[in-house]
DNA sequence: AAATCCACCAACCGCCGCTAA
DNA sequence: CTTAGCGGCGGTTGGTGGATT
């Protein structure tokens, strides 16, 4: 609609505002309230436009605004926040009583330069490393939170002779999107088959309508995998027939278009679904399966909900996992044909150097939230990831596990091999946000209205 | 002490979608 | 159905003040 119309005024003052003008505002809404901003101007006697009274009123004036320093809860919830839904302020700013989206904003885009020399930290370590030739390009994609970092990245790896990696599994970047998905609004939490999610807008959402798959033994055509409920809900997959595979999920819209959900690596009798806020997969390890078909019998809102906590899992293991089915995982990350080149799960088991009893323990890997993540805290929910990482943080919290000695443990573990930080980062920056592209109505905060 | 640089952040700009006329 | 007005949002600008040269 172009310019507001108060705005083409001549009179209207612009700039700072002086405290009179706070005055003058803060009396107007005091007795009046706020509703109508274009009337506020005139009523209150300012020469400013609605707009700019709305804007000074919100960011600044009104009572329940928090003003200083971010604590660092706070900048860990807004870290998290933008990975899940990229530059949405304002959605972000919900989610902290009394900021607003314009400090946020303005906070963001002072951190992210920190961020940006953390890359060329990152891209040195790429550089060392002998694992870059694996990566799938989609790493190097561009991304609403790490666009710049993995230019950086990219820039790295083309200047030093290598080319960027290709991936023979992955779409590609014109057709792959990060699933936009808050258009999904789950209406039954504990089907038998599916966990469903029903789309909140048809005008708005995207139907999926098919999930397709590929081990990396498979060569031709992706083939389906599963079939899925014909109301276009998603968000159900079974890894029955996937035993010691690493495979893609890709998603395909109706329209044909592809969607990339984050690559997992997992073995039988287990489960993943795509985590339909993040675009990461939840396991629930106490799923039972029916007629040899393994669903997600339930996911509840609390267990999803910790998931979203939790940050994208990375991979899994349900069950018992011999050596040898490591030793096939290896020989993939090795020759370059797992096409994920993230396998934690695996170098979990290596770089512990013990044999992970996944007959015992049930096995979540869970990698906390972008940006969340010092390498020490990478390593420990790596080390511990069979525990569960909530378990593992109370066992810290109770005293129950020496914190100094598994800080030295894990130290050990960076210090015989770094690669695996350069893994981490790697996969850190795997988890793409929603793309610009997906302005989209509906947030996530809806989805258990 | 003066000049310059730079980070911060309040405010502006322009676009979007909704709604009522 | 079209369009103007509006609130809301995200990108960007430019003033300010502290740090550095």
């Amino acid at each position: 609609m172009g310019r507001h119309l108060c705005c083409n005024q001549q009179k209207v003052k612009r700039g700072l505002w002086s405290p009179d003008e706070d005055e003058k505002l803060i009396n107007y809404i005091t007795k009046y309230g706020y509703g109508c901003w274009s009337e506020v101007p005139e009523k209150s006697g300012l020469q400013r436009c609605g707009k700019s009274c709305r804007l000074r009123w919100i960011n600044y004036l009104r009572p329940d605004i928090r003003r200083g320093n971010f604590s660092p809860n706070e900048e860990k919830l807004i870290i998290h926040l933008h990975t899940m839904v990229g530059n949405r302020w304002a959605y972000i700013a919900s989610h902290l009583p009394g900021r607003t989206d314009n400090e946020i904003k303005n906070y963001w885009n002072s951190w992210i330069k920190k961020k940006l020399a953390k890359a060329e930290i990152i891209s040195k370590n790429i550089e060392a490393s002998k694992v870059h030739n694996n990566l799938p390009q989609f790493l190097f994609e561009e991304s609403a939170t790490l666009g710049n970092e993995n230019k950086l990245l990219k820039s790295e790896m083309n200047t030093d002779g290598h080319a960027a990696p290709q991936s023979h599994v992955l779409p590609s970047k014109e057709t792959c999107e990060t699933f936009p998905l808050w258009d999904y609004k789950m209406i039954n939490h504990s089907t038998a088959r599916n966990s469903q999610y029903e789309m909140e807008d048809s005008k708005t959402a995207l139907t999926i309508d098919s999930l397709l798959i590929r081990t990396d033994s498979e060569t031709g055509p992706i083939r389906e995998f599963n079939t899925w409920d014909p109301s276009g809900i998603l968000i159900n997959s079974s890894s029955k027939n996937c035993k010691n595979s690493d495979f893609q999920y890709i998603l395909q819209r109706d329209n044909g278009q592809q969607v990339q959900g984050l690559p997992v690596s997992n073995t039988w009798h287990g489960y993943s679904s795509l985590n339909p806020i993040e675009g990461s997969f939840y396991y629930n390890p106490n799923s039972e399966s029916s007629n040899g078909v393994h669903t997600t019998s339930s996911i509840n809102e609390s267990d999803f909900m910790r998931s979203l906590d939790m940050g994208p899992l990375i991979y899994s293991h349900h069950e018992t996992l011999d050596p040898a089915d490591h030793a096939n995982v290896a020989t993939m990350w090795e020759s370059g044909s797992s096409p994920n080149g993230v396998d934690l799960g695996y170098s979990e088991c290596l770089y512990s150097g013990e044999q992970y009893n996944h007959a015992t323990e049930n096995s979540c890997s869970y990698l906390p939230p972008l940006y969340d993540v010092s390498e020490e805290s990478a390593a420990i929910d790596i080390k511990h990831s069979g525990n569960n990482s909530l378990r593992y943080l109370e066992q810290i919290q109770s005293n129950e596990i020496n914190i100094s000695q598994e800080m030295d443990a894990i130290q050990q573990i960076f210090e015989q091999n770094s690669s695996l930080v350069t893994t981490i980062q790697y996969c850190l920056g795997s988890h793409s946000p929603v793309s610009d592209s997906h302005h989209l109505h509906h947030r996530p905060q809806d989805a258990f209205d």
